[in-house]
DNA sequence: AACCAGGTTATAA
DNA sequence: TTATAACCTGGT
């Protein structure tokens, strides 16, 4: 069914789609975007203050749809709040409309796994292969989609099956959290309601989770605003405008950003880290 | 041909 | 506690 969001501003389809944060979206030539979220197809376009919604989702989905988005919350007072930190006013100028989805928790924590030491590229590659070999399909306007696949399924496979996905080395770190969702070790879908540093604690058990990718996760698909992943954007921007632009710790500009920015922490990362992809691309780490 | 990319892990000082 | 190397893959 068709559903078409109103008055969406600040909204910005083109960043919040391809801005780094969920990978399952493509851009088709006349600005739509088509992705798999949950078991929906949806395909999408932004005509300024609208969003216009076309997917295989019922009238429960297009809430959870609506949940994805973030529609509800209110970006405009959020970016006029960030503006009281003076240096952000032309980075907020910039990524205005930058908004954070409502993700799975299961599907980002993989797709988060895979991201380390990789490119966007090659993520998006591997998680369709994952999605195409292992997933649930869907057949939307005549064409075949790929969901997810459970804990359950990836928990199966052997390390050798998974690495035909091109996620090399980190099939073993998928297998075994898997299992450790699959076994209840680790309750992923029962973590959003724990505070931040008890969640970060029990993501950390995975392999192949760190600091960054468990950060990433919470702030993803569990609301959890008061993180800061840094990544080696984050890095150079942070340093740039706070640092005079000398190299330091990843723990001091962690503690730095989380103390400054406290419960926003999570927006200003998402804003500063499109900034830092446009402008910083010629800088060395 | 070597080096790098949206980190994590293991090892050593 | 902090530093360094290795790691799949695909691209330059």
């Amino acid at each position: 069914m068709r559903k078409i969001f109103t008055d969406i501003l600040p909204f910005n389809l083109e960043i919040i789609a391809d801005g780094g944060q969920a990978f399952r979206w493509n851009r088709q030539e006349d600005g739509k975007y088509i992705g798999v979220v949950g078991n929906y197809v949806i395909e999408t376009i932004q005509k300024d203050d609208k969003l216009i919604i076309d997917s295989n989702a019922d009238i429960n989905g297009i809430e959870y749809i609506k949940e994805y988005f973030d529609i509800a919350r209110n970006y405009k007072e959020i970016e006029k709040e960030l503006t009281e930190f003076t240096e952000l006013v032309p980075v907020l100028h910039y990524c205005s409309g930058y908004r954070i989805l409502f993700q799975d928790p299961w599907e980002t924590a993989i797709s988060f796994i895979i991201s380390a030491n990789n490119h966007i590229r090659n993520i998006k590659k591997t998680i369709e292969n994952i999605c195409e070999d292992y997933g649930q399909t869907i057949e939307y306007k005549g064409k075949i989609y790929y969901t997810f696949p459970t804990p359950d399924t990836l928990a199966r496979l052997s390390e050798n099956e998974l690495r035909h996905t091109k996620c090399g080395y980190r099939a073993r770190y998928i297998i075994e959290t898997s299992r450790m969702v699959a076994d209840g070790k680790v309750d992923i879908y029962g973590l959003k309601a724990l505070p931040t540093a008890k969640i970060r604690k029990e993501l950390l058990k995975f392999p192949g989770v760190g600091r960054k990718v468990a950060d990433c996760i919470m702030l993803y698909s569990m609301r959890k605003f008061d993180v800061f992943p840094i990544d080696v954007w984050i890095k150079r921007i942070v340093e740039q405008i706070y640092f005079d632009g000398k190299k330091m710790s990843l723990s001091k500009l962690q503690e730095f950003a989380e103390k400054k920015f406290n419960d926003r922490a999570g927006f200003v990362q998402q804003y500063l880290f499109h900034y830092s992809r446009s402008f910083m691309t010629n800088v060395k780490k």
